[in-house]
DNA sequence: TATTGTTATACTCTATAACTATA
DNA sequence: TATAGTTATAGAGTATAACAATA
């Protein structure tokens, strides 16, 4: 598979491209309109378009109709879609614990909750917005 | 400008995108081969040469003769491009600030001390391979 | 009129393979 | 033989503009 990030290395021996990961993350327990994981992943809804085509040829990803809007698609993991995101959530869960590695137990949680506690201000600013 | 990655919007106004920033700071203050360069940002010779060529047209980076390598070119920083890496260092500096702005002083401090270490780590790590 | 999705087009980064020139 | 760089080719994400269908 051909890589268009450096990050990609992580996940490419599962065959799915780091974009790919944080699209499939959106759509955990969810279905969502192209539109709506356009905004979700801070994306535009024709790179949003280009992306399922090749995540339904993966066969992670299916289209459905809207149930009210007949203009919608509304996107959904498959099964092979769930798990796929289970086992990447994995790779990049032993992937951070080696990184806390040189840390100890209360410094790595430390960390985390520093990370955490800006990532909620981003969103909370995101959201007056 | 096009963009290729969602941070590109960071520096996009700049006419410059995250990938040549990331470049760029690696000639910051000495001069390189291709090769080097390419092993420096974890990225391929072929796909440097791309990006000079580029970053030449945008007069940010030169490509002179090595002095005892023949088949070698020695890349460099003009002197707009210096000035326009101080700009973008900056930028980002000034991002970070803001990010930091939930967090307290001591917190803050504290952060970036955990994250070097754990960057330091992994340099390590690579040096060791 | 506004919105959802599609299509066409263009740009940047990614990399592999085959190649030239030099070490 | 090995290395530095180039070229051709291919793939994936990025976005804008124009468009059809629907709300």
């Amino acid at each position: 598979m051909a890589m268009h990030r450096n990050t990609d290395a992580i996940f490419d021996p599962h065959g799915v491209t780091a974009d790919q990961f944080v699209l499939l993350l959106a759509l955990e327990g969810k279905s969502l309109t192209q539109r709506e994981l356009a905004d979700r992943i801070s994306s535009d809804p024709s790179t949003v378009r280009a992306m399922l085509v090749l995540l339904e040829r993966s066969g992670l990803v299916e289209r459905g109709n809207h149930p009210t809007d007949s203009r919608a698609k509304l996107v959904s993991l498959t099964t092979l879609g769930k798990r796929k995101l289970r086992i990447l959530w994995d790779v990049g869960q032993s992937i951070r614990e080696s990184m806390y590695g040189c840390l100890s137990a209360e410094d790595a949680e430390l960390l985390v909750a520093l990370l955490r506690k800006i990532a909620d201000s981003l969103k909370q600013e995101r959201s007056l917005v």
